[in-house]
DNA sequence: GCGATCAGAT
DNA sequence: CACATCTGATCGC
């Protein structure tokens, strides 16, 4: 939850997703997307007077972001003073003192958050320089360099400040299934179920925020199931959102509330009050959304967890990982970066420790340190000049491989365009290869930040995460990209309740792992009805979130679709963290592959091989610089597909 | 009576 | 358990 105070250092006469005290005295507003968080203070009456006693004062934000709030009466009074800005569109806005006269001008571009419907991040740009306040965001890895507005032409722009959600930034929060990963884990387990009679029906157990609404347009739009909520006249302007909503509980999805709702499924009603139809007795099972995250070295990701007879948990996020953090934060490389949110337990001492080695401000305080393998990256000759895209990367590799006194990887080299001297490390020593050849293993207990505990975090709720491979009397989901089957079984009734279900018995788990996963197999002790659902290609529009952007705005096209599809795989290539050093070092790329293809992956996946600036550096793992020593000490060639 | 704040539940 | 919100208790104006 956001602890933001409203202003930005660089910028004080804005205030940013808070209206109360100081920011009561603001030139202008600006509302990043509408959860109550974010909004304190919008409806006290002390800013209420404020707007009526003015004719400048005015709230920035997206337009659905407008939309929303202007649907609940009791932000209605705004309805004169809010400005919506189209996203990705800079806009001009004069900052004039109604006391003084006293006049300030600053550019504000809205970029997409990815985070609920509207949400927007707020670039500011002005004589006090380039300021980032991301709001809440959910954005995949390599997203950032996507976006053209952070960029002046191939270059990132030199931002001074980067107001960040910190959510879940901490290492135990590695990572987080994807959105498509996890939309796909409930498209299947919703599926199996509604498909076995039109008594069987799905309660999603949400909180009352936006957000789900993607989770909602794609349910619907793959099963034809349109979904039943509370209140869906927000959405009136918002065709896309509307037409996957209803009012009417005679449908099998449901992401309707009650304020005892809990009592209610226990009751087995729905929260609408639902609880049978036509004389027969509705079958629910409720869908909790609820955030999984997984420490660096999980392969497996069970997006889908059954924890009680009808009862499960699905993996649901609004932010990003910290792995996604990361790499956001290492793209942009802004000076300093100022926590909005403190984690979970965390500290913003801990959360500085690990955002400042990203930022400038950190570098240039910091003696470089002794970095291993620092000089091995980089060597693949690529023509960009014929591919027509934006590449957000510094032209620099050679042709061959060889040593270079280079610090970093292109993107952050290209990174830290604002201050060139920051690039110019002083050579490190030559690090001693026979030392090295010799270890069988580095040192695990290395300080390094992107070290992390091999189990999805201490003290979380691993149980949860089972390992599938180690319980032979699980039953298992799997969806997976080459072999996409589901199975469900309606439960028996042989005592389920009793049981610990955090214990892996009968637990259902939908998988999804690396693209040449086992082959799918399924045991039911209980005896239960084993109904398969046909293959069906997973669709991939899913992650198009286009019911998030602004009314008659939609620019997601087919194309976006296409790049989301190459990226997909690339992603999850990346981020299974378990490629093996010979499957990254590509001699030759493959000459069908489209440009765009090598281009969303670079952008996508900061590193394949990485070795990033120490003393931040992800240590590479042992495995992988094990064989590239053996490699190099047999004087083979390395040649590495890199960005 | 209203709003702000906190603890707790969902 | 973790994403945001609502409720109820308490306090001050």
């Amino acid at each position: 939850m956001s602890r933001f105070g409203g202003r930005l250092r660089e910028y004080p006469a804005l205030s940013i997703d808070r209206f109360d005290r100081d920011n009561l005295r603001a030139r202008a507003y600006f509302l990043s997307h509408c959860h109550k968080d974010h909004m304190k203070g919008l409806r006290a009456s002390a800013l209420k007077r404020r707007l009526e006693g003015s004719l400048k004062v005015k709230l920035y934000c997206s337009p659905v972001t407008k939309e929303l709030l202007l649907t609940n009466w009791k932000y209605k009074f705004w309805e004169n003073h809010i400005v919506a800005l189209e996203v990705e569109t800079p806009t001009q806005i004069s900052l004039v003192d109604e006391t003084s006269g006293e006049k300030e001008d600053i550019e504000v571009t809205l970029l997409p958050a990815g985070h609920c419907p509207g949400s927007v991040m707020f670039l500011f740009q002005g004589e006090n320089g380039t300021v980032l306040y991301t709001g809440d965001f959910r954005l995949a890895k390599g997203e950032a360099a996507r976006m053209e507005l952070l960029h002046s032409g191939t270059r990132v722009k030199d931002i001074q400040s980067v107001y960040l959600d910190t959510t879940f930034c901490d290492p135990k929060f590695y990572h987080i299934p994807s959105r498509e990963e996890c939309l796909n884990g409930i498209l299947e387990l919703v599926r199996s179920w509604t498909s076995l009679s039109r008594y069987h029906v799905v309660w999603l157990n949400c909180k009352a925020a936006y957000g789900y609404e993607y989770l909602f347009i794609n349910l619907s739009e793959e099963l034809g199931i349109k979904v039943h909520v509370n209140k869906l006249d927000m959405f009136r302007n918002m065709p896309e959102i509307l037409c996957h909503v209803t009012t009417d509980r005679h449908t099998q999805i449901h992401a309707c509330r009650h304020p005892r709702d809990d009592d209610c499924f226990r009751g087995n009603r729905l929260p609408c009050g639902m609880t049978c139809q036509n004389g027969t007795p509705l079958r629910i099972i409720s869908i909790k959304p609820s955030t999984m995250w997984f420490g660096e070295r999980i392969k497996k990701t069970n997006v889908i967890v059954r924890t009680g007879e009808s009862t499960y948990r699905a993996c649901f996020s609004f932010h990003s990982s910290f792995s996604e953090i990361k790499d956001f934060l290492r793209h942009i490389c802004p000076v300093n970066v100022y926590p909005n949110v403190l984690p979970v337990g965390g500290t913003e001492d801990k959360v500085m420790e690990l955002l400042q080695p990203l930022c400038r401000s950190y570098r240039r305080n910091q003696e470089p340190r002794y970095k291993p393998l620092g000089t091995l990256k980089r060597v693949h000759k690529r023509d960009l000049s014929d591919t027509g895209k934006k590449f957000y990367k510094e032209d620099t590799e050679k042709n061959t491989a060889q040593v270079l006194p280079q610090e970093s990887d292109a993107t952050s080299t290209a990174n830290c365009n604002g201050v060139p001297g920051d690039q110019q490390e002083p050579k490190a020593d030559v690090p001693r290869w026979d030392t090295f050849f010799k270890c069988d293993r580095l040192d695990e207990s290395s300080e390094n930040e992107d070290n992390f505990p091999s189990s999805a975090g201490a003290g979380g709720s691993q149980s949860l995460f089972s390992d599938s491979d180690g319980v032979s009397d699980s039953t298992h989901i799997s969806s997976q990209n080459s072999s996409q089957s589901t199975h469900i079984s309606e439960q028996g009734s042989q005592g389920w309740g009793s049981q610990g279900w955090d214990s892996q018995m009968d637990t259902v788990l939908i998988t999804s792992q690396e693209r040449n996963a086992a082959e799918f197999s399924c045991f039911s002790r209980t005896g239960s009805r084993m109904i398969p659902v046909p293959h069906e290609a997973a669709k991939e529009s899913q992650a198009d979130n286009s019911s998030w952007k602004a009314p008659g705005q939609n620019r997601s096209g087919a194309s976006d679709v296409i790049c989301d599809l190459k990226s997909k795989d690339l992603e999850k290539e990346a981020e299974a963290g378990t490629a093996h050093v010979q499957e990254v070092l590509v001699e030759t790329p493959d000459a069908s592959r489209a440009p765009d293809l090598e281009l969303k992956r670079d952008s996508q996946s900061s590193s394949d091989f990485e070795i990033p600036l120490t003393p931040d550096a992800e240590l590479p793992q042992p495995d992988k610089l094990y064989c590239l020593y053996k490699k190099l000490a047999a004087g083979e060639s390395i040649c590495l597909l890199l960005p």
